[in-house]
RNA sequence: GGCGCAUUGGUGUAGUCGGUUAACACGCUGCCCUCUCAAGGCAGAGAUCACGGGUUCGAGUCCCGUAUGCGCUGCCA
């Protein structure tokens, strides 16, 4: 049997990067076992449903390589089938008509009333089977139903008896149908419900494997339920732990913001490889401890069963700039940057060069080789992508900023400083070649000469070339700026003014 | 309220059939390196394995209870 699992997200938003995480897992069991990967946008809740937010979520997919197989599916196109399905099961007498008027609630306090409205009723012990229209005599139903009287359709659920199945991460799971109620097939204006359309969609689609989030844990036993009445095979189900705010909450975008966004870690500079990287190691580990995969070393390692059970917290710092989102997120994606080959960095860097007008075209022929020692040296130190152009951007632009702090310690410290700085330039404009070497060697010579330390003219250096207190080694920065520009900058009195 | 699931240092996780000082990574502290900051190397702080019982010669590992968190309990998905 061919493994065939899938990602169905309702497009209602975003793509958070909870479900970017279950996307991830099925497309890893999906290579892992030469099996397919499909995907179904679930937006039967045409009010919320989105084209803007299907577009991101494929968008989303793409960039973390997720590669789905077939075509891509919509819910809503099957929506037919899904009410043939529920009137086939009205007709075997497993479903029934509820004639019960509808009632309206508001979706901002429904949870509320819900579990207010279950309180009152596992109190006072209703019996989940006491529905007057379950046994409504068929021939009334349908002539009630003839006669236009709105109904929805409920699933009949055995009196006697429990659900059961066995959960690849979770174990063996079994619920009473006691606790089960009837649930919606159908609502009153004849649009099917979610656990209705899940079930018709991944019998449809072939779906041996259902990986997805725990919140659906309790859910599945309504489906199998469904599956069962329908005479179908049940697939097997593998259920995620969540991935929860910092205090234990759900992860929210009302509530946490942008860091809960997929498309997030893209627009701030994050290497795809990277998040895929950190996304799978939230509730997943492999048996070795290795930490840092290549996608083909994750398809490779990944299983089922090493994914663990308790709920992961995404550890971000709300008020920390720096820390902006997970300070594991954050290292591995500089440690993507700096050590991932050279030529598979360089498109990520032209892109945000290009996006901020840093970038020559002369870069991709002549200076090629200059382009690849200069990113090869900054990157030691970066984060994420756009560090290319915003602490980069002394070498790619003669319209830097000056940091103050770095100002202050490096450049008016010490009153002779321009003087100084003036006069290393005199020096290295004579030096022949020109090089890391050689302009180490002059800066020495002059700094003994002038009887101060290197290290001051070093640090000064670097603020007047860079803006910055912190950078590579003043000698390689030297070297990749080159004389005239080094010279150049040395002289100017931009940061003294 | 009912039902379900979970609970190992700040975070992510490892801990096989119960068996000496609970492991790794991130983060944190210090030292080395050094022209700065990183990286790297070294050292260190931080966990009575949620709590309480029990089984056992011995429990993070098995059993029961409690607490806490999360989920479900909807004509939302």
């Amino acid at each position: 049997m061919t493994v065939r699992v899938r990602f169905a997200p309702s497009p209602t938003g975003y793509l958070h990067i909870g479900a970017a995480r279950s996307a991830l897992f099925n497309w890893l069991y999906a290579r892992k076992s030469g099996g397919k990967f499909l995907l179904r946008i679930e937006d039967t809740d045409l009010q919320r449903s989105t084209d803007e937010s299907t577009r991101s979520i494929i968008d989303g997919l793409e960039w973390l390589g997720l590669d789905y197989d077939e075509d891509l599916v919509f819910q809503s196109d099957n929506a037919p089938k899904h009410v043939a399905a529920a009137n086939r099961l009205l007709e075997e007498g497993k479903a029934y008509r509820d004639f019960t008027p509808k009632e309206q609630r508001a979706d901002n306090v429904v949870k509320q009333e819900v579990a207010e409205r279950a309180r009152a009723q596992s109190l006072e012990g209703v019996d989940q089977r006491s529905n007057p229209y379950r046994d409504l005599p068929k021939e009334e139903s349908d002539r009630r139903a003839a006669a236009g009287e709105p109904f929805a359709v409920r699933l009949k659920v055995p009196a006697q008896g429990q659900t059961k199945f066995d959960d690849i991460v979770y174990g063996p799971q079994e619920r009473d149908h006691s606790e089960i109620e009837d649930l919606v097939l159908l609502r009153s204006g004849g649009h099917p419900l979610y656990n209705l359309s899940v079930v018709i969609d991944d019998i449809e689609m072939g779906i041996t494997h259902v990986i997805r989030g725990q919140d659906h844990l309790t859910n599945t036993h309504k489906q199998i339920l469904i599956y069962e009445a329908l005479g179908a095979e049940v697939p097997r189900f593998a259920h995620l732990p969540l991935i929860l705010a910092p205090n234990k909450g759900k992860l929210s975008k009302r509530k946490h913001g942008e860091v809960v966004s997929l498309t997030t870690y893209r627009d701030r500079g994050f290497v795809p490889a990277a998040f895929r990287n950190f996304l799978a190691l939230l509730g997943w580990a492999p048996p070795d401890g290795k930490e840092i995969f290549s996608k083909e070393e994750l398809v490779q390692a990944f299983s089922l069963e090493g994914i663990g059970r308790a709920n992961a917290i995404f550890n971000f710092h709300e008020n920390d700039p720096r820390r902006w989102t997970d300070d594991k997120a954050l290292w591995m994606n500089a440690e993507y940057i700096r050590t991932m080959p050279l030529e598979q960095l360089m498109p990520m860097v032209k892109a945000e060069l290009r996006a901020n007008k840093l970038w020559r075209e002369e870069y991709d022929d002549d200076d090629r080789d200059w382009l690849l020692k200069t990113i090869d040296m900054i990157r030691q130190r970066f984060f994420t992508l756009k560090d290319f152009s915003e602490q980069g951007r002394a070498y790619f632009s003669e319209d830097f900023d000056f940091e103050e702090s770095a100002v202050n310690k490096n450049l008016r410290k010490e009153p002779r400083m321009r003087e100084l700085l003036s006069g290393l330039a005199d020096r290295l404009e004579a030096v022949e070649p020109f090089n890391a070497d050689t302009s180490e060697a002059a800066l020495r010579a002059f700094a003994e000469e002038a009887g101060v330390k290197a290290g001051l003219l070093i640090n000064g250096s670097r603020t007047m070339l860079t803006g910055q207190a912190v950078g590579p080694s003043m000698f390689e920065i030297f070297d990749v700026l080159g004389r005239d520009a080094s010279v150049q900058r040395l002289r100017s009195g931009v940061p003294f003014n």
